[in-house]
DNA sequence: AGACATGTTGCTCA
DNA sequence: ATGAGCAACATGTC
């Protein structure tokens, strides 16, 4: 479920509930896997009485800063979700970890477990916070960064290339898609041949895709939207990707499906097209 | 029943 | 050394 502006999603669900107030209770579960790399008891330890200070996302990381030099980030993986219960709530089936205040339940649950939680303290953020890539919305994402991008990644299908979070920070499997959708580029297309123009385009809709994303999952400012999709409009691809005889809402075309890059992959035959001598070696058997 | 799932990593092979 | 492809992870849903 969770890409870029998912994330930002659930970090503002935690943050706008709790921000400011203290940790009274942490209830962890299942640390071998989610909580694997944490110190149980020294977690405790330093996240009871700490307080939410702050909070950000980057790609689909997110970090919260606790008082007394505490930081918690947290991995989504494929399932994962933050939800806020009132203090008394019971852990359910897949509730890994639950911090608990005077007012409220954060709870981190992720019935596939592909989730990490990581626990830090120190005056710095955790080294892997810093380390990632620049978001697609800096200034530091700029066309002739992604052309070199492209061209060492030349014979991989742009799909693939487009779910790499060294350079994509944030782009999961429906927004590569609807990147591509909206550029008019077939997802099998390889990354090394696509012309000047069209590594331009891919290049305004990497970042039209992140920046409305944002504001339609993620809200404005201190507004969050009552759930995850409600503004995401019809004329996404996003709205029609799952659907049994989903059709494109540009052309109003059937959409297609196959497996490229490793992944389920929709887009509009109508809209993106490939010329022969243009598809990335691997994807040719997907496009039987 | 079996296929498949909005993610990442670590292995193999070229 | 570098890049491409794929299985594995664990569980739920269609």
């Amino acid at each position: 479920m969770p890409e870029l502006a998912e994330v930002e999603y659930f970090r503002k669900r935690w943050h706008l509930a709790a921000r400011g107030e203290r940790i009274v209770e942490v209830l962890a579960h299942d640390r071998k896997k989610l909580l694997r790399e944490i110190d149980l008891p020294a977690f405790r330890r330093s996240m009871v009485g700490a307080r939410l200070e702050s909070s950000g996302a980057r790609a689909k990381q997110m970090l919260f800063r606790f008082s007394g030099d505490v930081w918690l980030g947290i991995h989504l993986g494929m399932t994962g979700e933050l939800t806020v219960a009132p203090p008394g709530h019971g852990p359910g089936r897949h509730d890994h970890l639950v911090l608990v205040t005077t007012h409220h339940a954060l709870v981190f649950n992720d019935p596939r477990m592909f989730g990490r939680v990581d626990f830090h303290v120190g005056p710095e953020p955790p080294a892997w916070w810093s380390s990632i890539a620049p978001a697609i919305l800096s200034d530091q994402f700029t066309v002739a960064a992604l052309a070199a991008f492209l061209r060492r990644r030349r014979r991989a299908p742009i799909k693939a290339v487009l779910l790499m979070q060294e350079r994509f920070p944030g782009v999961g499997n429906w927004m590569a898609d609807e990147i591509l959708w909206r550029a008019a580029i077939h997802p099998a297309h390889a990354a090394g041949s696509l012309t000047p123009a069209g590594v331009r385009t891919l290049w305004r809709e990497c970042r039209n895709v992140c920046r409305q994303a944002l504001a339609r999952i993620a809200g404005r400012g201190d507004s969050l939207p009552e759930d995850l999709n409600v503004n995401i409009p019809a004329t996404w691809l996003f709205k029609h990707r799952w659907r049994r005889g989903g059709r494109c809402p540009k052309t109003g075309q059937p959409l297609a499906h196959a497996t490229i890059g490793g992944r389920t992959t929709c887009w509009s035959p109508a809209r993106q097209k490939l010329k022969r001598g243009q598809t990335a070696t691997g994807a040719a058997s997907a496009l039987k």
